[in-house]
DNA sequence: CGCTAAGCGAGACGGTACGTCCCGTCTTTAG
DNA sequence: CTAAAGACGGGACGTACCGTCTCGCTTAGCG
């Protein structure tokens, strides 16, 4: 993912151990501290590590917290086939909100985000580790839907559409849970399914 | 607005003209150096104001910098008719997006709102200074539809219809704004537009 | 001495107590922890002062060292008068002595001397704090030596002849104790008194 | 010398080009940077070596710049006889000082002498590598003194009379160099000699 | 002649101190 | 009582070295 050095090295190796110790302290901190509480020496104490052992496979705050929240998006890649594309957004409605609600990615993701307006590594590396994941599933469900028939086939209009369907339901989603800060609950997600679905029929 | 207004009080009034010197410095420290960049000693060495001015009137960072974007959204509070649902929903999907697409509001809504996960107090101040106002808007526009007769009257559904319908567009929006860096242009706004006319129809 | 700040000032003056409280702690921890062992964040913890306050008054180690040294040197200007050349430069040894093997300064002014070797400024410093204090002792004893007819008048020589029987002292009474780790006691001193007294009269 | 001979060791015998490069570089470093600049992992660097290989021949950085000035003092440990003791002290002070006044020589020595004030074996170490050599000299020229007929024979004083003689030169050289800063030339050296040898008359 | 024990380079490791920055509070003088 | 100025105690920062360790690779000598 991150610390990608060259596959033969002279030296000692770093140690993988370390690596996932760090991720998991983050997480935990993250979770009992949140963003701005968060510190790298805290961190590196929780990891049982020195400080210098953080900053040698990151190079600051940002980049850890998206390293480490990334590690929760990466093996929810797939999603179950519920017959139909309704039930397929509410799926994936009900899936985007389980990720973000939790204590340390609700804490972390709007602040990494607000960091990013100022940093384009930054915004980078979150859309490659995180909203490209999370854009997957948008586009499976439409893929599906469109092998059931309920939306015609790909016309080569272009990835807006992908993009418009994507914003809509992810952003609607955190809205929900960061300023509204109202679970979202399969009822929500069932409204928010069917208006969307009923829009998207007037789109094709 | 937010100091603490004291209606009477022995000694030295307080500089209105500090008040906005304050705000407006803090504005131009956000543009310029983003949430994380923003320190409290520059944005008084920019008002050219003592530290301590600026802490009788606000408690902190976070208070702070929602005063001086909430001021940004004070006047916007309404939006001309433009005949229809279709074209009203345009019209606050592209007001929103001009709000927060403004480099002080970028770097500072995401960064409070993620700080407002652990501070209740700083939650409330957020959503009675930028948000509300916000979802009045989207209530207007829906107003006004059902005076037109596009939607159908209020069946007593209670708020939840509304939180919906604020957290798609605003969601939408700010996910675009923000996740995707894509900008808000009218074309993207009439396809949005387009999809929830659509949708809504379902709903009601 | 060190911290001389313009005399009227805008703004909480600097506190008084924290430099003595300083001063006290750094002489306490070079006697406890020796030269290498010195830690300015320590200094800070044992005057009860913040390491900023430290930084705010001094540059570094060598700067607060030799200031700290020094205030020993201060009040140690005069010398009793014994009477007799031989036995004024006894008296001036085991004075030098006596301030030399205290166990902060025994381990401080070898290596400020020695940081001194590339810091004209430090050089500069520990001159005018220390060195000119002590040779201010042993041209007093010149000076008496003089009056009392032990040593011709001034014939003019210049300097050279301070820097001299200076060096010479001050030197030899370092040796002993840092290098030869031995004792400067009244028997050495008067050996070493004997030595000069005889050398002086063929040099004049 | 240093590095433990170990007289008989099974594996690749340990490389006694390091040596001489290790300490090359570190006097070098020292020149360069000053003691307190002098960084064994930039010895190393230097040298072209590990710095494993350092650890493994050398303690730490006191016993490393021990050994190395120590190198210095090695084969200067002989002194042509000038026919007389005034000459042959000035001889010696002209030596000592040259050895002193080198750069590396300059700043390392001081600061070794300021850790010793805490550590015994490091005082034993310079004592036998630097120290005695020194007075090696101061003793031989005592020596050919009495020869000469300049001084009386033995008289069973005990060594307090060499640490005399040996602290007032090597004191007064040192103390000329680092503290005073004045350089140690040929009529200094003759004021020197000259003093000593008046006084020596009287103590014996 | 091939084993084996040590040396060697590289570089990661846990740690300590550094000197700086900013925080939010306080103590001053001036108005 | 407010304001500007600026020192204060405190805490985190990111860096530099420390001295140790773990690697993969020589390199000698002994069996």
């Amino acid at each position: 993912m991150c610390p990608l050095p060259s596959p033969k090295r002279a030296g000692r190796p770093r140690s993988a151990e370390a690596d996932e110790a760090i991720l998991d302290a983050t997480r935990a901190a993250l979770a009992e501290l949140g963003w701005s509480g968060l510190t790298l020496g805290d961190v590196a104490a929780r990891a049982g590590v020195a400080k210098t052992t953080l900053y040698r496979r990151w190079p600051g705050k940002n980049e850890l917290v998206v390293d480490a929240v990334a590690a929760l998006f990466e093996e929810q890649l797939d999603l179950p086939d519920r017959g139909g594309l309704e039930a397929d957004i509410q799926g994936v409605v009900l899936r985007f909100a389980e990720l973000i609600s939790r204590p340390e990615t609700k804490t972390a993701l709007m602040a990494v985000v607000a960091e990013a307006t100022h940093d384009d590594a930054l915004r980078l590396r979150i859309r490659a580790a995180i909203v490209d994941r999370q854009k997957h599933l948008v586009l499976l469900g439409r893929e599906r839907a469109r092998e059931r028939g309920e939306l015609p086939p790909d016309d080569g209009g272009g990835p807006e559409r992908d993009d418009l369907i994507f914003d809509v339901i992810a952003g609607a989603v955190v809205h929900r849970v960061m300023v509204s800060s109202e679970p979202v609950d399969p009822p929500w997600a069932r409204r928010l399914a069917r208006l969307l679905v009923g829009g998207l029929a007037g789109l094709y």
